[in-house]
Formats: structure tokens, C-alpha cells, sequence
DNA sequence: GCAGTGACTAGTA
DNA sequence: ATACTAGCCACTG
């Protein structure tokens, strides 16, 4: 089945640390689709609620939620984010230069002092 | 196999 | 800054 493609998806999903946010392109790339985000999207549409997946953490581009064709799950992720400290602004973005998870995250305590 | 669809992105206007 | 476009590619009917 498809499933075992998407299994990769999952699995990288699950490597985005508590509090942080990583995008569709980002997972793809990391789960060795590189190109593949809508997948990523359309894999996560498929998931299980009880997955155990941390799916939440996964926006777009713009650091947004990405709007659904359906359902309410945009509202509980980003309860669930809030929930894990990550914050958004007026627009309902997350501020990427904080909170976007990277492999290397080499920058990520430059970032931190630096932080405005 | 073709056409429509989408929880995406990077470009262009 | 926002809006639209064209690639993208796996899934579905």
C-alpha cells in the first residue's frame, strides 16, 4: 500500500521537537521526498487522530495553518501549539525566525540571543 | 491511462 | 504587503 510512503512522512514528523514547528517542504526533504509537500499534506489528511503523530507541528511556508477542505482540526492545532509554548501573531502565524525546527538547528541559539 | 484534486511552494505582478 | 500562476506529484474515480 501507499501507506509505507507515507510511513516516512510520519516518522520525520515525529522527529519535529516539542514547541517547535516545521513546514510540508521541510518534512518531505527530510523524510527523503524532497519536492513532495503536498503528499506530506495529503498523508497527514489521511492520518489517524490517534496516530500518536505530532502532526500539529507541521505548517506551511508561511508559518501558517494551513486552511483545511474540511473539518475543525485547524482550531485543536493550534490549541495544541499553544499548548507546547509555540505563539502566534494577530494574523494567526507563527513567528518562523523562533519557532521553525532546523536539522541542524546550529543557528538556533544564535537566534536566541539575538531575538530581538 | 486520463482528468480532477489538494493540510504545498516559489515566482511573478 | 497581498493575489495570482505555474510547477509539483501521488491519490482517486
Amino acid at each position: 500500500m501507499s501507506q509505507s510512503r507515507w510511513k516516512k512522512f510520519y516518522e520525520a514528523v515525529r522527529k519535529v521537537p516539542r514547541g517547535r514547528v516545521a513546514s510540508y517542504g521541510q518534512i518531505a526533504e527530510l523524510a527523503g521526498f524532497d519536492g513532495h509537500a503536498r503528499q506530506v499534506g495529503y498523508a497527514l489528511h489521511a492520518l489517524p487522530a490517534k496516530s500518536g503523530v505530532p502532526w500539529h507541528r507541521v505548517v506551511n511556508a508561511k508559518g501558517e495553518i494551513s486552511p483545511r477542505s474540511a473539518g475543525d482540526s485547524h482550531e485543536l492545532q493550534r490549541r495544541l501549539l499553544e499548548a507546547e509554548g509555540v505563539e502566534f501573531d494577530a494574523k494567526g502565524r507563527v513567528d518562523l525566525k523562533r519557532f521553525r525546527w532546523d536539522e541542524g538547528h546550529r543557528n538556533s541559539e544564535r537566534r536566541m540571543r539575538m531575538q530581538k
